[in-house]
RNA sequence: GGCCCCAUCGUCUAGCCUGGUUAGGACACCAGGUUCUCAACCUGGUAACGCGGGUUCAAAUCCCGCUGGGGUCACCA
């Protein structure tokens, strides 16, 4: 037991679906334990409990899962057909509220000792000479009144049952963590006053959970969020009084909009208000939502609206949210491996070079896990940058072959875009890959590429420049060409994209013209559009009878507009 | 406001520890090439050491101050 295998945590409270920020603390503790061949152990901190939910619990799950990001102690997942979690080194519960029993031990322990005590206040007490303390501009530390009453009367309150928390009371001396990254950080004792540690619900507060599960699961590293940093010292603290051995601690840059704001639900509520007021929605454009609870909606500017409402009011207003949630970029058609990729280098560095010269920045999960190390990690905060994570997502989509981008999709529009699913067969869309693949950055902008196959033969819109261009220009040539192209296409059946475009181009050679000179009279005839994936790709999609329906529909069409 | 953390192109970063580089890469942007359109792809380009002091022959690199950004000051986690 000299050299203990290395156990790092991911420990969110189920108080909503999982922040993308949390993802990057779950990724880079699961790399860090991995790259140890270490164990990586998720916790569900639901001591609150007016905001923890078991819904938001098993969508994090599902989340963690989907991004790769995957457990040995934890909560069980069955998850696309594999078992993920378990208790093997029965160490569980790993849900907090389930382990109120072990908390209380700790407390009672430390009461015992005359660590902690009772405190008999209200919050609403508190409150007020919290606000004395603002008014005067002297920074609020609690005055331990507590700690006057003597200890035999603090006994028969207790017995009374009268409603009370339980303080720590925290040694006066400063206080030294040893952060891997950040170097020596240390606090002194000013800054702290006694904490709570068990509230008047009975529950645990954060501070002593934490630390009572971090030494009881054996946790040895602890990587987590800047924001925890000046909390440090307490769990310093708590671990010495309950003679616990300390982890080795982390604490990494959070990442922020790039606009350097908070990146948060409510940016999601934001975009919404703002797209509502410009077009001039006065009551609820969606059913769902009643009129008075819109109207206090768009007024009010921290009232957010539920998930799925957002969701069908960002459609209906035809917007993107930003994404915030994991579960967002899942909707929004990133890839999971782009996703991690592009959380890992936001803030790591691999700091290797390819074969080329260029810095190594795309990478997988196993490489994650047998590179990641703090030393590569940067300080600095920093600004989470969609474009290129588009890119990244954009390259991860080329890199798939098309059985595997075809399944990718099919799964994704079975969740997120119906129509699409029931349009096209996971084997049509195999088909469909290489006209695809190139030309979308995410899953849900693939559709677009394809639209032209969603429209009805009748039902065309043509762009009149684009038919202009290539049909009228230049005294109809356009059109006579693609009639005559027309008259050979009757009797060809071979509708592959190579084949179809051995035809255009043999045509085109024939009448000693350019490809481009058939080709867009083509592509406007049956697109409507002068942009689409390659003539062969693109015909071979519509099939030979919408192919020569749309030609006959566009010739009456353009000899209608040059009339 | 107190305390704590941080600071290289627009953005993410390499370089800093162990001073000497034309300060490198990626995304974005611009130009060109390729092409049946678009996309993809290829080539090239614009672009940064926050400011002020020190130390030194020499500072992005070491030290100090300032400025700026962030975190935190709950019976939330």
């Amino acid at each position: 037991m000299t050299n203990p295998q290395t156990i790092t945590r991911f420990a969110p409270s189920p108080t909503g679906h999982l922040h993308i920020g949390g993802a990057r603390t779950a990724l880079l503790c699961w790399a860090f334990a991995k790259q140890a061949d270490g164990r990586f152990l998720l916790r569900i901190e639901d001591t609150d409990q007016k905001r923890s939910s078991d819904s938001s619990t098993r969508g994090i799950l599902e989340d963690l899962a989907w991004l790769g990001i995957t457990w040995e102690d934890g909560p069980d997942l069955e998850f696309d057909g594999q078992t993920i979690g378990g208790d093997s080194r029965e160490v569980g519960p790993y849900y907090q509220a389930q382990r109120i029993d072990l908390y209380n031990e700790a407390i009672n322990t430390l009461i015992d000792q005359d660590k902690a005590y009772p405190a008999f206040e209200t919050p609403e007490e508190l409150e007020a000479k919290r606000k004395d303390a603002i008014a005067a501009k002297i920074g609020y530390k609690y005055d331990r009144a507590a700690l006057e009453i003597s200890k035999e009367e603090r006994t028969k309150r207790l017995a009374a049952g009268e409603p009370h928390v339980v303080r720590f009371i925290m040694p006066d001396e400063s206080i030294t963590v040893e952060d891997q990254l950040l170097g020596e950080v240390t606090i002194k004792p000013e800054e702290f006053d006694d904490f709570i540690i068990r509230k008047r619900d009975g529950f645990p507060t954060y501070h002593l959970a934490v630390t009572v599960d971090d030494a009881l699961m054996g946790v040895t590293h602890v990587l987590r969020g800047q924001e925890h940093l000046i909390n440090t010292p307490r769990h310093v603290a708590l671990q010495a009084a309950l003679g616990y051995d300390q982890p080795v601690y982390a604490h990494m840059p959070l990442i922020f909009n790039p606009d350097g704001s908070k990146m948060s639900k409510r940016d999601k509520d934001k975009a919404a208000k703002k797209a509502s007021k410009e077009a001039g929605h006065e009551s609820s454009p969606i059913e769902g939502l009643d009129d008075a609870a819109y109207t206090e909606w768009l007024k009010n500017k921290t009232r957010q609206l539920e998930s799925d409402t957002l969701i069908a009011l960002a459609k209906h207003l035809d917007i993107i949210l930003p994404e915030i949630d994991v579960e967002d970029f899942r909707r929004a058609g990133y890839l999971p491996e782009a996703l991690t990729n592009y959380l890992a280098l936001l803030g790591w560095n691999p700091k290797t070079k390819n074969d080329d010269g260029t810095d190594l920045e795309h990478f997988d999960m196993d490489y994650l896990a047998s590179h990641f190390s703090i030393a590569g990690m940067g300080k600095g905060q920093s600004k989470f940058d969609r474009v290129k994570l588009i890119s990244f997502n954009g390259d991860a989509i080329a890199a798939l072959d098309d059985a595997e981008f075809a399944s990718r999709w099919y799964n994704w529009a079975s969740n997120y875009d119906q129509p699409l699913a029931e349009r096209f067969s996971e084997a049509d869309m195999v088909s469909l890959a290489p006209a695809v693949k190139t030309r979308c950055k995410t899953l849900a902008d693939g559709r677009s590429v394809i639209a032209f196959a969603f429209i009805a033969d009748d039902a065309i819109v043509y762009d009149g420049k684009a038919v202009h261009k290539a049909l009228i220009k230049g005294e109809n040539k356009g059109l006579e060409l693609l009639k005559s192209f027309r008259d050979e296409l009757a009797d060809f059946n071979d509708f592959t994209p190579e084949s179809i475009e051995a035809k255009v181009s043999a045509f085109a050679e024939s009448k000693e013209v350019g490809m481009g000179k058939i080709a867009q009279p083509l592509r406007v005839a049956v697109t409507g559009a002068g942009v689409s994936p390659p003539l062969g790709q693109t015909l071979a999609i519509l099939g030979k009878e919408a192919t020569l329906a749309r030609i006959d529909g566009c010739v009456e069409h353009a000899m209608t507009e040059q009339v």
